[in-house]
DNA sequence: TTGTATGCGTTATCAT
DNA sequence: ATGATAACGCATACAA
């Protein structure tokens, strides 16, 4: 409630040379730096960062959008470790984190929501619909508003991306299903938007080409990460080619999903029909059968995002570059050796 | 960028005819009305909330406050569920979400961060040692700020909170576990400071003194929310009362532990030894066994936080009273009938 | 129906 | 070393 008027009243001096003293300025005198420092603690004084933001059009504090449209659910996979490693980053660096989620507000882009906001600079982490390059992603993009985004590939002057190496995961898990002997392997893969989804089938698909075993269009289908849609694929791929001896998919809520199917078809999951899946979210390892899968560095994801968000608000002419963080296979029980 | 002035110098009325436009004020004549929105389009103009708030000393922002400390961590066990709900509800009401991370201040306590950001209101979601009542907690509590915190048994003027019925649930999962015919039940509670963990232990020892099976404080140890912690006493237990045939975790998480321990003891669950937990978080689902525990209403925690945090900050006298949410008890497979 | 003037709490520029 | 004053962008009381 006290201002810096109030004080400065108090102690018989002006604003200004509160603001200084508050703000730490060499040039204000001992005593009267102590008189002024003793008051405000009497008046129990704290700075009202809006007034603060106001004059110096920074206003520490990062937005965030999540969803698979300008404003909706927490549906990402795992939000909560990137968005705990961004908040640790820019913590650290005295930001705060503006979650959007004003729905009221038609005509909305993101762009004005954080102009509106005056947010210093913003991550996102949308799914979906929302990872689609629409007029708004492209609005931000070559906007001067700091910007990350997660596994979309955007690029602009003070705007990149952070992504997994899913092509390299892709034919880490496909090396492993090699080398327990199969070759007739199912991909259930993502949607036809993302560059995550495209990069995954990109893998499997180099993976079989360069092993001679040749890529086979019929098994391939799209769960849209949907543990009920790939269920459904699944069941389909298996009816039309119970030759096939393998399945990898392209997120662990899908590989879920194939297990469902595979299960309800009389399969054993590992013994008769091996199964991979992607990102090893918390649920992949507590599965039964424990899910093998490439695992996702999502911590490093918001870390890495948030790293870049604080070097482009820093630096004024920043050099870009998206980052690719590697992915690691894990072996669990759901993939086993080739039965003869 | 642009500001209203401009809008106001091209289209040669006052500032104040402007603003009074764009906020939809009837005194505004039709054709300056048109006009001013016409141009204020062709300029791009968005609003800047930062000015707004500080005239308007209401920043439509509602603060958040995590981890077990000041701040900290994202480790409450459904964070994703609460804060979901709760982005859900205010965000219907124009109000975005403010995390709050700033770790560099000393000397910071909930009230000054929520000051400095004259935030509309606030939503307690702390763990462990933040629950304790310590000296913050209460100045918040008396002080003018909206406030619900979640689990935590704070009132005040414009201050309250939301939790679940955790001693009912509590004896539901006993009542559970009589219905199977067990009368010797271990429990691992939470911690000593936190109501929570105080009405589950109360539900535990009323639902076996009603039983008139009696209450053996041998049977009892605390496991801090933690896998490890429960892992380690339930061993403790286990090896001094090999008579025990059941454990009541008073969390999901817990629970994991008390089960890894039976299991490296040799014992099966539920075969030989019978496990409840609470909670009902994502893993216990797909845990190994399945586990029987007392599903929390976290959407509806948050959601209720929400609507009551609202109600705070548009009504000047609330009547203010806490929210009990009940819960439920989920069969699994981690219990089964008690052998003779 | 419209304009003028003031203030929100702070920083910053320029004197002194 | 300190003070006066303008400015940030907007809302609002009051006057016209």
């Amino acid at each position: 409630m006290a201002s810096i008027r109030d004080i400065a009243k108090r102690a018989g001096v002006s604003v200004s040379t509160v603001s200084r003293t508050l703000n730490n300025y060499s040039d204000v005198s001992k005593e009267t730096r102590e008189k002024i420092l003793r008051i405000a603690r009497e008046l129990n004084y704290f700075p009202n960062a809006v007034a603060k933001s106001l004059v110096q059009k920074k206003t520490y504090t990062i937005g965030i959008f999540f969803g698979n449209k300008v404003n909706s659910g927490f549906d990402h996979p795992f939000f909560l470790d990137v968005i705990s490693a961004v908040r640790e980053v820019v913590g650290n660096a005295g930001y705060d984190l503006l979650i959007f989620t004003n729905k009221n507000k038609e005509r909305a882009t993101y762009t004005t929501l954080c102009r509106e906001r005056s947010v210093d600079g913003v991550v996102l982490l949308l799914t979906g619909e929302g990872k689609k390059k629409t007029e708004t992603l492209t609005e931000l993009q070559e906007s001067d508003i700091p910007c990350v985004a997660i596994d979309i590939p955007m690029e602009g002057r003070v705007c990149t991306y952070v992504e997994s190496d899913n092509y390299h995961g892709s034919k880490e898990a496909m090396s492993h299903l090699f080398d327990l002997g199969h070759e007739r392997i199912a991909f259930i893969g993502g949607d036809e938007i993302s560059k995550t989804s495209f990069d995954r089938l990109r893998g499997y698909q180099d993976a079989l080409m360069e092993r001679k075993i040749g890529f086979n269009p019929t098994y391939v289908q799209l769960g849209y990460f949907s543990r009920e849609k790939a269920y459904t694929a699944t069941k389909e791929i298996m009816l039309k080619h119970p030759e096939i001896t393998a399945f990898f998919a392209a997120s662990d809520e899908m590989a879920f999903g194939v297990i469902d199917a595979l299960t309800e078809l009389g399969y054993k999951v590992p013994e008769d029909v091996s199964v991979v899946g992607f990102d090893d979210i918390k649920e992949a390892k507590t599965f039964s059968p424990p899910l093998t899968t490439v695992r996702q560095d999502k911590y490093g994801l918001g870390s890495e995002a948030a790293g870049l968000l604080l070097k482009f608000i820093e630096n004024p002419e920043p050099e870009i570059h998206p980052v690719v963080l590697p992915c690691k296979l894990v072996v669990r029980s759901s993939t086993s050796r080739l039965k003869k």
